[in-house]
DNA sequence: TTTCGTAATGTTATATTATTGCGTTATCAG
DNA sequence: CTGATAACGCAATAATATAACATTACGAAA
């Protein structure tokens, strides 16, 4: 496997999917054992279910797969779960798109940027702090407080940009 | 009236509105008059209706107003006039409100950024070339080819943060 | 261990946002 | 005037999200 692959801004077309899901699934487990939150069974299907598609994925997709293994399941099922990834950084949601995509970076609070490629539809994050930083300060210098930041940017990830350009 | 209400980030308290709003409507009359577009009766009102709110407004509002003086219509005369003004610069959509808001700078292509107070619920323009350079920097060095940048701050506006802390 | 309070889940219904499809009307170039 | 195209009217429905309330599971305290 990649030596990282939670790192990666992008995900690689090579990197092992099976473990960086379960790298994912494993760094939430531990999170919230240390915060002494409760990670049951529903949160972590919902959980697996977005890292499988490594893609954004939509609440209803979400919904679909659920029912497959458990027969009946609801939206607010669906929705319950997202908000409690939400709110602990397991997820973010991706407004343009009113999708989910899996954290690469689940511990602590980052403002992240997110990069959507128009062909693939897969999502990188770029977690930049230089970006985040120059955002508030040209905020706060018409006199706005700044509390949470949505940066989607949509363009041809480096793999597709190959394919469409050589 | 303030000089150029247009221009301002945020909507003063003291800016003449309803010049505000004859401003934009005018400015959007000329620019599809240079264009060859069709600045239809209906559109006219879209418009209209989105910047008397001065805020971010949503389709079924908009349906509602739009109602209140032609009788009936439905929601997909409201979604044509919004997609009508937002390929043409007119208006934004805010996607995390779902909500869309005249544009103050309706001339040209600009990447704009969005400061949403989370009190007031005004939002505000930045338009600010350096973080849209930045952006497309630091997402080209991770081979990201961008087209289209979504940026929306959430968090209190000057007079909304005044009226918090003092 | 039992009990109790709270968090999590189940379930039904409904709200909100957005689109499809198709027929009609208006506009403009020739 | 006519024909092509853009805009609009309208009905239905898709897609996304929440409300309200009943039930169950869990964990801490007695």
């Amino acid at each position: 496997m990649a030596s990282s692959p939670m790192a990666e801004t992008f995900p690689t077309r090579e990197h092992d999917h099976d473990s960086c899901i379960a790298d994912a699934i494993d760094a939430a487990e531990r999170a919230c054992r240390e915060r002494g939150l409760r990670f049951t069974e529903i949160r972590r299907r919902v959980l697996e279910i977005v890292w499988n598609r490594h893609a954004p994925t939509g609440a209803y997709d979400i919904l679909e797969e659920l029912r497959d293994d458990r027969g009946s399941a609801a939206p607010p099922t669906v929705y319950r779960a997202l908000d409690f990834l939400l709110e602990n950084g397991f997820v973010h949601k991706i407004e343009s798109l009113n999708a989910f995509v899996g954290c690469r970076r689940p511990d602590g609070d980052h403002a992240a940027q997110f990069l959507i490629c128009g062909k693939c539809r897969q999502v990188g994050e770029l977690d930049d702090p230089d970006i985040a930083r120059l955002i508030a300060r040209k905020a706060r210098s018409v006199g706005f407080d700044v509390s949470r930041q949505t940066i989607e940017i949509e363009g041809l990830c480096r793999y597709c940009a190959e394919a469409a350009y050589g």
